[in-house]
DNA sequence: CTGAAAGCGCTAACAA
DNA sequence: TTGTTAGCGCTTTCAG
């Protein structure tokens, strides 16, 4: 009974006209529903197309409309749970709305996302919506598909590519941060330490300028944004003999190694080293003790994508060049607790 | 300079056709160059294609060629850090193929999964590959599926619809579990807890059903593959008076919440509670102390699926049926170390 | 070695 | 209200 033949040439439009006795015209307006027609005629094309399993074929139909109801999403590198946290909450956003979100993942590799462009433009989604991976190296790929189809840069952008970009101040998040501390640590005393990502990309860059600027006076470690990349750069710290302060990391992923690599050097959090770090998406929920994060607005974001796709369809005059930056919210808790510690 | 226009229509074969002054037979034969045509007339043509900026429209290739070089894959949920690794591995195993692996994301929801189905077989993928949602209520989205497509189910199954699977011997990566439970722990007077998912998935019941045959006398709790259950379920136990044991999570992500409530409480790993996870994959990399686990051999999983989904183009012949196991492997690290706990 | 033409499945003018 | 037909962009027979 189940048993399906290969080659079972999909049963067509053509097929279920044959079977209902009438045009394929009346079968394509019976399944699409936009145009009048007898109310009883549609229900017995939909019978039959039913009985006969049709499924409509997007190729045909969108090679037709010059419009695929899909969107492609390119993202850095599945693994990160940020990025994933960001894609589903993208499908989400999307799924009410009879768009597709077909995710690629660039394996954070410059070649692979370029390809992954290619494919996306070649099946003509409607729009791409692209995390790049690189800063600089990304722009050919963000440029190519600026030209052929609405792009959008999300979480972070290429610079020189004028196309629209929905993502997080992170500058202010970053200054929330400084503001935080300000309150409970004699900055001065006990600058702290940035744990960051070496600025490749638009993130990592505004999140280290803010500390930077903000603290001249604190200790700056680069490296990327992972979780063994934290655990190392606590060692680090420890053992240069520093076993109390505070650290700001650029990324709760990062944080979560630091905590680790503070716990493995027998300290403690937040007694000896008081952590903060940046998201609260993804894995910060994994954070232990919690985690004082700054949060960023993904609901927000991820909608503003959909309206800025679904909008599109009715503004037809090229694409507005808009940057829409979500502000954050620090969230502070016990591996930053409220309580000062600066003393007089 | 780089304004796009929208509604550019992008540049066809007709068009390069066109400007080189050649049919668009001429054209295709050059792009694809499977077939015998002069060198230089053909760069010529890639010249003009090149400079033209054009690029193949995959709906018309697909819809001429009855083949799209693209599989789709569903994954329950990207948010889950296991899900999201087996979909990054897959798109990595496919990387150089020149198959695309397009991603879909149920978000635990079964309407959701039927509609990532029904689009992908839209879309015409060459196979779909599916970690179903749910072992009941996935199945008339597997079967439909099966119907028109090559079908490989990964990582769980559905009853009752004989498709291809891969995926990892659970069972036997559970008895390995208890094997080296025997090793350490006298079973008898301290029974291990076995924390666990409600059996709604064939993972979740195969390794439940191993462990309960294999210690009848161990104690369960079922709730979901989640970081929360496990810690809620580490509560339970010790709010119990419990203090101190050996806990069998079902997944590492689940381990990772036993370990957080067991420090929650005040008590240690390993010292009190030795833990043991499952899948070795995803984020148990962040898990501290470094968790024992049983580490599924993804890398050949996924090549498998490749394999399968490759051979399908050589194999006319309908779709056979067979399932690929892959033995995982036990892992001890120092949440459940080698020594013994105990004492005769 | 190259071109003309058919047709993949679909939708939307245009006719009836 | 329904049918006929053109054509979206592509590849591939079949002639030349």
């Amino acid at each position: 009974m189940e048993r399906p033949r290969k080659h079972s040439s999909a049963v067509t439009i053509h097929d279920v006209a044959a079977a209902a006795g009438v045009s394929i015209a009346t079968v394509s307006r019976a399944i699409n529903g936009n145009r009048p027609m007898s109310e009883s005629l549609r229900r017995t094309v939909l019978e039959v197309a039913e009985s006969l399993g049709y499924e409509v074929n997007l190729l045909g139909r969108g090679l037709r409309l010059q419009r695929t109801f899909s969107v492609g999403l390119v993202v850095p590198d599945l693994e990160n749970p940020f990025f994933s946290a960001l894609a589903q909450q993208l499908s989400r956003s999307f799924a009410e709305s009879g768009i597709d979100v077909l995710i690629h993942s660039a394996d954070n590799n410059i070649e692979f996302e370029h390809r992954a462009v290619i494919s996306f433009l070649g099946r003509r989604v409607d729009a791409l919506i692209l995390i790049p991976c690189h800063e600089l190296d990304s722009r050919v790929s963000v440029s190519l598909a600026h030209k052929s189809v609405l792009t959008i840069q999300f979480d972070r952008y290429v610079r020189g590519v004028k196309t629209l970009f929905v993502g997080c101040d992170n500058r202010n998040g970053m200054r929330q941060v400084m503001d935080h501390l300000q309150n409970e640590v004699d900055l001065v005393r006990q600058p702290p330490f940035f744990i960051g990502a070496r600025a490749d990309s638009s993130t990592a860059r505004d999140r280290l300028q803010v500390f930077k600027k903000s603290l001249p006076e604190g200790q700056l470690l680069l490296g990327s944004f992972s979780f063994e990349w934290g655990r190392k750069a606590a060692y680090q710290i420890i053992d240069r003999n520093i076993l109390s302060g505070t650290i700001v990391a650029a990324a709760d992923i990062i944080a979560l190694g630091v905590i680790a690599g503070v716990i493995d050097r027998g300290l403690r959090v937040p007694d000896d080293f008081r952590i903060i770090g940046f998201d609260d998406l993804g894995v910060s929920f994994l954070a232990h003790p919690a985690l004082t994060s700054v949060k960023q607005p993904v609901e927000e974001m991820t909608r503003a994508i959909l309206d800025l796709v679904q909008q599109s369809d009715w503004v037809n005059d090229g694409f507005s060049y808009s940057r829409k930056y979500f502000k954050p919210e620090l969230i502070v808790r016990e591996s930053s607790p409220l309580r000062s510690l600066s003393s007089p």
